[in-house]
DNA sequence: CCTCAATTGTTGCATATTCAACTATTGCAA
DNA sequence: TTGCAATAGTTGAATATGCAACAATTGAGG
C-alpha cells in the first residue's frame, strides 16, 4: 500500500524525469533558476536585499556609466519595460542616478552612486561563490564550451528575427 | 557630435560587454529568456495563449498521470506555490483536472483532461521547432555537453542544500 | 483518546518579465 | 516651417516565481 505512492515517485525520477532531463530547455531553465534562487538566498544571507537581476544591472552600469538607459536595455537583453522598473527600485535606495541627457531630453542618463558601486563591489565575491559552487567538479572546457552554446543560442535567435 | 553617442554603444558592445559574456550565469539567463521568450511568442503566433511554463508542467503531468501535486513539484523543480498557481491556471481553461485523494485528503492528484492532452501534442512540435532553431550550428556533441553541465549544476546546489 | 509534529496545499506579499499602448522629444522631408 | 515617422522611456495588464505564514489533514506517542 504504502509502496504504491513510493512506486508512482520511483516512475517520476526514473522514468518520467528521465524524458526531461534530456530536454535542452528543460535543463537551462532549471539550472538558471538554481543558481538565480541561490544567490538571491546568499545576499538575503549576507543581509542585503538586493536581488541578483538588480545586481546584474548594477553590474552593467558599471561598466558604462553615464549609459543612456536604451544602451543598458542592450546590454542587459532584457525588455526596456524590465529595465526601467529594475531602475526605480535601485533609484528608490540610491544605489542609481538618472539624469535627462540636455542633449537629447528623450534620453536618461543612468549613474552609480558612491553606496552602489560599494555594494557592487561588496556583494560580487558572493556572486562569485555561487558560481564557483555550482561549477564545482566540472572541467574548464567543458564549461568554455557551455559559455560559447549558449551565447550562440542567443545569437541564433538574435540572427532569426533580424 | 554624433560619434559621441556611437562612441558609447561601440564600447559597451565591444569592451564592456565583453565582460559580462565571460559570466556564466549571465550567458545561463540570457539563453533561457531567449528561449523562453521565443517559445512563447511562438505560442501566440500559433493562436494559442498557453506559455512554455504551462506547457512543461503539462508534459510532467503527462509523464505521470494521476501524480498527487508534490510529486509534481520535485518533477518541475519549482516552488509549490508556483506550481499551485501554474495549475489554477490550466484548470481554469479545463486543461487539467484535480482530485482529492480519498486516501489522503492533504493530497490532490493531477490528471490532464482530454483537451489537456491534445493540446500537449498540437504543440510540441513549436517546442521543438524553436529549440532545434536556437541551436542550429551547434553540435551534438557540444550539446550533450551542455546538458550534462546544466545537470550537474542542479545536482550540485541539490547537494550543498542538504 | 489526545496532542503535537510533519505533510500538503493555499494565500498574501514582493519581485521580475513581457507586451501593448501611451507621452515626450527629436529629426527629417515636403 | 510644419508635419510625421522614429526614438526613449513610462504605465497598465498579465504571467511566473519564491518566501513566509497559514489551514487542513495525517500519523505517531503518550
Amino acid at each position: 500500500m504504502e509502496t504504491q505512492h513510493l512506486g508512482i515517485r520511483d516512475q517520476c525520477e526514473e522514468g518520467a524525469l528521465y524524458e526531461r532531463e534530456q530536454s535542452f530547455g528543460y535543463q537551462l531553465a532549471r539550472a538558471n533558476r538554481t543558481l538565480v534562487n541561490r544567490i538571491n538566498r546568499a545576499f538575503v544571507q549576507a543581509g542585503h536585499e538586493l536581488t541578483i537581476e538588480q545586481w546584474g544591472l548594477m553590474k552593467d552600469i558599471s561598466l558604462n556609466d553615464g549609459l543612456p538607459q536604451a544602451h543598458l536595455v542592450d546590454c542587459a537583453c532584457k525588455d526596456k519595460t524590465s529595465v526601467t522598473r529594475l531602475l526605480e527600485g535601485l533609484e528608490r535606495r540610491d544605489l542609481v542616478r538618472r539624469a535627462t541627457d540636455e542633449h537629447d531630453r528623450r534620453q536618461k542618463k543612468v549613474f552609480l552612486t558612491a553606496s552602489g558601486n560599494a555594494l557592487l563591489d561588496e556583494l560580487f565575491p558572493i556572486v562569485k561563490a555561487a558560481q564557483v559552487g555550482v561549477t564545482s567538479g566540472i572541467s574548464s572546457d567543458d564549461l568554455a564550451t557551455v559559455r560559447k552554446v549558449l551565447r550562440q543560442v542567443y545569437l541564433n535567435d538574435k540572427q532569426d528575427s533580424t
